[in-house]
Formats: C-alpha cells, sequence, structure tokens
DNA sequence: TTGTCTGCAAACGTTTTGCACGACC
DNA sequence: GGTCGTGCAAAACGTTTGCAGACAA
C-alpha cells in the first residue's frame, strides 16, 4: 500500500515516517492541489492526533527534495501537487479550480542564454475555465 | 511630472489622488520588484501621513485595472511590478533577487484548446543568478 | 541510544477589516 | 450632501518557532 511512496522516501534519504507517507500518498491519490488546512483536516480523520505543524513540516520537507511542489498561484494560502513531471497550473477567477496544464515552453533554451542557472519553472494561468465559460453565455 | 500616470488612471477611470500617482510611479521608476512595505517606507519620506493600508488598497486597485502586476513569486510577501509589457521573473535562491526575463512561450495558443479563456501568463523562474554562480567558482 | 520527528502552544509577519474623518465632485 | 479615499487601530489569517516527549534507525 504504501511501497511506492516508502522506495520515495528511501531514494531521497529522508527518514520515514507514518505522516509522511501519509501526505505524500494523498497528494498522489488527490491531484487537487490541496492547502496545508485541506491534507490536515482529511488525514487527521484516520490520526486525530496529527499535528498541523506536522503537516508544514512535512511538505516542507518533501518540497525541498522535489518530491511535491509547492504551488503559488492565489497569492493566499500554499498549495501542493504530487510531483508528477513538468506541468503548469491554470486557476479559474469565476470557479477558484485549478487546473493542470501540461503544456511545454520551448523558449526555456534561451534562458540559458542569460546566464542564469534554473532550477525550477512554474507556470501560473489565470482567467476563465472552459465551465464558468459555459454558464456565463447561458 | 505625473502626466503619464494620470493619463494612466484616467485612461482606466480610476479616481486619481496623490498617493495613487506616487504608487504608481515609484513602481515605474524602481523596477526592483518592492514589497507593500518597500513602497512604504520609500513614500512615507515625502508623505509622513502615508498609510500602509492605503499602500494596500492602491496595489490592490492598481493591479485590479492591470496597470501593475503582483507578483507572487516568494510565498511569503507579495511583490509588485510596473506592468511594461508581458515579462516574467526569475528569483535566485542565494542572493533573494528578481530578474525580469523576457522570453516569449509560443506555446501559450495552445492554451486556447483546452477551452479556458486566459487573461494573465505568469512566468516564474528558479534557481541561481549569473552573479552567484561566478561567485561560486572562486 | 542517538538523533530526529511529532505535536502543542505561543509568536510572528503580512494582509484585511471596521470605522471615523476628510476630500472632492 | 453624498460618495469615495484615507489613515488608524484592531483583527484575522497562514506560517513559523520553541520546546518536551515520542519515535525511527
Amino acid at each position: 500500500m504504501f511501497e511506492k511512496y516508502v522506495k520515495l522516501l528511501k531514494e531521497k534519504q529522508i527518514k520515514i515516517t507514518p505522516q509522511r507517507l501519509e501526505i505524500l500518498k494523498y497528494l498522489d491519490e488527490n491531484r487537487t492541489h490541496p492547502t496545508v488546512d485541506d491534507i490536515y483536516h482529511e488525514l487527521k480523520k484516520n490520526n486525530p492526533a496529527l499535528s498541523k505543524t506536522t503537516v508544514y513540516n512535512s511538505v516542507d520537507m518533501l518540497s525541498n527534495h522535489g518530491l511535491i511542489q509547492i504551488i503559488y498561484i492565489t497569492g493566499s494560502e500554499h498549495r501542493y501537487d504530487f510531483k508528477h513531471g513538468m506541468h503548469h497550473h491554470f486557476l479559474c477567477n469565476k470557479c477558484g479550480e485549478i487546473f493542470d496544464i501540461d503544456i511545454e515552453c520551448p523558449n526555456l533554451q534561451s534562458m540559458l542564454e542569460c546566464g542564469h542557472h534554473v532550477d525550477e519553472v512554474h507556470g501560473y494561468f489565470k482567467g476563465t475555465c472552459k465551465k464558468c465559460l459555459g454558464e456565463e453565455k447561458k
């Protein structure tokens, strides 16, 4: 059940704790870009002793090791996402939902020309989602 | 001195106040991606009565009307930038400086295919800047 | 056994809110 | 005179910190 996540943590030489496994599993199985609060309330159901501090500590550690990514699209609370390849995010200003966007930006190559070393690329798009556009027309 | 900013505000039908003009001018002349605190302390020198609430209100209004853009690259305090065409941002994890990046992403067109309507595009890059890379080698 | 992780409570920094006063059509 | 903007203070919010006890290796 947790083998996949045990393996991921071992590869990164992160100590294995039940909380870290649960958080990693939750993010992998719920690609809803949850906040710390979302994760906390969901996992508290099965582990009432869980602390929000632990969620903060864990997502911090997991993101530092590149297993999950932090999404700063709204400007308020941070959101988290299991790192499934390079992808970007679209925020609908109407319904607030965040969608994964799987486009590539070939011009990234030109970043090399400016002399900086790029570790991370985050693409944030904002507008109105397909569903909300449809409801506007009605 | 302020004609440019008076014109910008009039075009957007935003009421003209000395505070709004000062903030807009400051952001246009200082492309340093300042925080609200930076703006507040700088403008307070010439207007000791200035309130931080007013800075928050103003940057909120100016960004809602597309005159300035909010940068959420660090995850902590918001930063602001005069909107001089479409451009992106690079954060150096070593020195913390934010650089403007003027690349285009032609694949944006493909966004249309997913059916969402895109109003804003924000590209955030993170890594080590040219200057810090040079100092590492020493 | 040793060092690290957890969980609680308190602190912190940024942003938002409520409200009275003042400025401007 | 009515609307809108400002500025102060207080509150709210998400996040971080300090610490004592528990746990993983």
